[in-house]
DNA sequence: TGATTTTGTTATCAAATGATAAGTAATGGG
DNA sequence: CCCATTACTTATCATTTGATAACAAAATCA
């Protein structure tokens, strides 16, 4: 197989893996946030605790935006700021309990359609999966 | 590994396969055509001919809002609508000429990106992708 | 110390997107 | 033929998101 045709078999996987995602993550996050705002409560969630900076660069979203939306998660009591000792500059933001406590509930619903998907996969096919998954983070889709 | 562990490897996975995708793909698109246009543009790229239902379901977008979009990339000459001779109720859509050109200018600065990065990969490790990729795509990322 | 850079904020505006109601035209089933 | 369904359109509105300018405070550097 050529790098041209790896190519399409990469742009065939990727779309597979954005379907997928949207299946397993349809409705799992709560109403009461917006898309954008979900998007950045998965990343404190995996990253905590992270500074506005990382979200901005990380999300790609820009400053100002960034600020606004963490300033209504803030609001929502889904996060929290704190002011870097070191840096007063700086505000690292995690998760509060209320946000753990949503977060949780999210991912809970998303593992559980993950599960099933996965649920008629033999011990093999787990480890195969697994290995997979390894050389593809390390050699294709690494930082 | 038991499966809980695998779903957390999963997700980071998911989350590189996004990160990367948007690194490869990033201004690839022409200006004068928003991002959901674009998702709709490539979307009739890999599947023409396709018909308003089929993006509507596959591209998660209301009727009346993929009609707008349709409509507007009908405007601008990238696609072209062809009436169902069996069914007059459907309209089959595809590329126009300027679209194909669009996409493929499109589709060669994401390769070029793609190539650059698989670029150090020995022979070896170019099947080792392949066959992770054949690999998730049949057990994990199948429809 | 004074200038520059970094980190974040506020305000404002335009554009993109999502949601809904109401409608047309063609099809198909009884 | 009539009625329900399918495929799509148009219009309208609210919300979300993106972009920009102008600002403040702290840190760093020369």
């Amino acid at each position: 197989m050529d790098k041209k045709a790896l190519f399409f078999k990469c742009v065939s996987f990727t779309t597979s893996v954005h379907r997928v995602t949207h299946e397993l993550t349809q409705n799992a996050k709560s109403d009461s946030i917006t898309p954008v705002q979900y998007s950045i409560l998965e990343y404190i969630t995996v990253s905590q605790p992270v500074t506005l900076s990382d979200i901005s660069d990380c999300q790609h979203i820009s400053m100002p935006n960034t600020s606004r939306e963490v300033k209504k998660l803030s609001e929502k009591n889904l996060i929290e700021k704190i002011s870097d000792t070191e840096d007063r500059r700086k505000q690292y933001i995690r998760l509060s309990k209320d946000g753990e406590i949503m977060m949780n509930e999210a991912f809970a619903c998303v593992e559980s359609r993950f599960q099933n998907r996965i649920q008629n996969a033999s011990k093999e096919d787990l480890e195969d999966i697994e290995r997979a998954l390894d050389i593809l983070q390390t050699k294709l889709f690494y930082k």
